[in-house]
DNA sequence: TTGCAGACTGACCGTACGTTCAGTTGACTG
DNA sequence: CAGTCAACTGAACGTACGGTCAGTCTGCAA
């Protein structure tokens, strides 16, 4: 019973794996069974025993499982006994290097459409909590600052949206090479720019 | 010769607009010749009468109108003799309300991936061009702010590049329903936290 | 009124791709 | 070694969709 679970273990990790492959290489579009089965090194028929609902299902699946595992690896990373200021900055340079070392996946998500799954979908639900809950997270060490009076009492759920939005920002500027400054310079530029704004301190 | 070009004018624009609409409501996928005559009520065989290239001419253009004619509004209502801070200020509340008038375009390229064009491709470079010219726009209004020392000197293409993807960041949290928030109140909240940063002022 | 030009139509075609399933392989058992 | 069974294969199928083109309609000119 063990051995077969091990296959099949690894059978749907070669073709997840393969499917993120495939996406960012080709876009969505461009992304076919044939593709994948090709990537996976298996043939096309051996894909519908271990995705039976198809195409989609098998799409779905690995833009889920790539956002779980990130979600989770800086989830963590993340040292809750530091002062809430470290941790947010710390929190941000980790996100860089986890990303960067997914640039598969990344390419996915932020340059073709990954998050591109219909709303209001079984799957588009389940990506939306996949995602909300990350936001969770980040608002809930915000929100530590906050009582911590470390950061301005400011909405946590806005402020981590805004935070991810400007990291997934910053990333997307390398993948389309509009940037090339080392990755902990982007990271410290953005933790400058959320934490202390760009204007002038008025009473520097 | 006057009478054919309007007749051409007007059918471009139908078709581009249908474009845009079926795009927003069916994504990038479902977006077929045949639901974009249908939206445009004319046959088929007419679109190619006007995008002879066939459909990904005509979805790049229906694309990179929108993000033109957005861009151009934009730039349109900028005032440079305003105070460096307020012109930032009133730059933010403006995209809000000019992107907000224009929904279904918004959601083409926020939530399905009107930005998926293949990079490398002429239409990709296209798409580059136009948006790096808004950025360089919003770069120069900074760069001012800078000389002017009503911000900090920090690059502004980097910080243009940030703005912008709180903007849409925070646009596409409205289209996805996360806040409900009035449109002022989110534009005020972006350029709070744009300028000051979320960390307590240190001489407060 | 007749004839022509060209804008417009939509049935049709070819193909790419998702899905299926009859057949093959190979590991294990008795 | 023969028999069994499940994993695997890939040729074949159905269909959705991009693209075509022979035919229709409309308005104008002679």
């Amino acid at each position: 019973m063990t051995k077969e679970e091990v296959i099949k273990e690894f059978r749907v990790r070669e073709i997840l794996e393969g499917a993120r492959h495939v996406m960012a290489r080709h876009g969505m579009q461009g992304t076919t069974i044939d593709r994948v089965a090709e990537e996976a090194k298996i043939a096309k028929g051996t894909i519908y025993l271990y995705f039976p609902k198809g195409k989609d299902d098998l799409v779905h699946s690995a833009v889920l499982e790539g956002m779980r595992e990130m979600s989770a690896d800086i989830v963590k990373s993340d040292d809750p006994s530091k002062p809430p200021l470290e941790r947010i900055r710390s929190l941000i340079l980790t996100q860089y290097r986890i990303q960067a070392s997914n640039e598969d996946f990344l390419k996915t998500l932020l340059i073709n459409n990954g998050s591109n799954i219909e709303p209001e979908s079984e799957a588009g639900l389940e990506f939306m909590r996949v995602y909300t809950g990350h936001l969770d997270f980040i608002a809930s060490i915000l929100k530590n600052a906050i009582e911590a009076r470390a950061i301005r009492p400011i909405d946590p759920q806005f402020a981590a949206f805004m935070l991810t939005d400007m990291i997934m920002g910053s990333l997307r500027r390398r993948l389309w090479k509009l940037a090339s400054s080392p990755l902990e310079s982007d990271a410290e530029a953005v933790a400058e720019l959320f934490l202390r704004g760009i204007q002038t301190v008025p009473c520097a």
